[in-house]
DNA sequence: TAACTGTATGATATTATGTAATACAGATGG
DNA sequence: CCATCTGTATTACATAATATCATACAGTTA
């Protein structure tokens, strides 16, 4: 499993770590069912400690994402999480006013920002280009 | 200066009022060279402590967006912070690829992600509708 | 039984977050 | 000059988040 990780980063290891799993569950590298590293392989692949991958996944399986069997492994989820509609729109609301509030404080307008969100989309999720 | 927080949300204090600020500079209510609320005036709207209300000016201030002065206040800075186009583009690519992967795991599709932003540009930003 | 799996606990360290009290220095109007 | 604003600095304190480390316990399976 590739997870690319920047060790020098303010961001937490164990959120780049997060948001990377559920790349490639978005991206279906990784489908339902799907096993993943151990919590002592991970910890071997990214050079962190046993502790810090298992908490990486407990937090990933307390958003539903995966699934931790004790003696087995950790295994992708089925499907989306299912969350109220009011709760996902605020929690995706509340990311796009990020999005759009550094962006414009950088001088760039909606659709450099729109622009920037669709490259995102076709590179990172689609892997066109 | 309208700024509410949320005193039981989980985002820390200080990283709200820095995104309130920032977005009444966006929607042009507060102007370069507008003073802002005084250290100890914020923190008593805000009931924050005054060490608090500084801190949240001092990060402010080393993101380049407003200007402290000794005696005088705080005043909003000229224009755009003067960051090259690569590290803009680094942060708001990786903002924007956070928010993707949260919509796509919540389910959504590319188009209702994009629509979340434009809901959010308009009501929040543009203050249509 | 051996060798994996996740899990739990306790200790330690660092950083972020937030409050609190106090003090110092710059600016300004009376 | 001086009182009263202003930002700034320091010290102390508390709590939570982040991350490491060592050890132990329990489930699964070849």
């Amino acid at each position: 499993m590739k997870i690319a990780l920047d060790y020098h980063s303010s961001e937490p290891l164990t959120q780049q770590a997060i948001l990377q799993i559920k790349l490639l569950i978005v991206k279906q590298v990784l489908k339902p069912g799907d096993r993943l590293p151990s919590v002592r392989q991970l910890a071997k692949d990214l050079s962190l400690n046993p502790t810090t991958t298992n908490r990486i996944f407990s937090q990933l399986a307390q958003e539903g994402v995966v699934i931790q069997r004790p003696g087995l492994g950790v295994f992708v989820a089925d499907g989306p999480t299912p969350f109220s509609a009011e709760y996902i729109n605020n929690v995706l609301s509340r990311q796009a006013l990020g999005l759009l509030v550094e962006g414009l404080r950088y001088g760039l307008d909606y659709e450099q920002i729109q622009a920037i969100l669709e490259k995102q989309y076709d590179c990172e999720i689609r892997n066109k280009k």
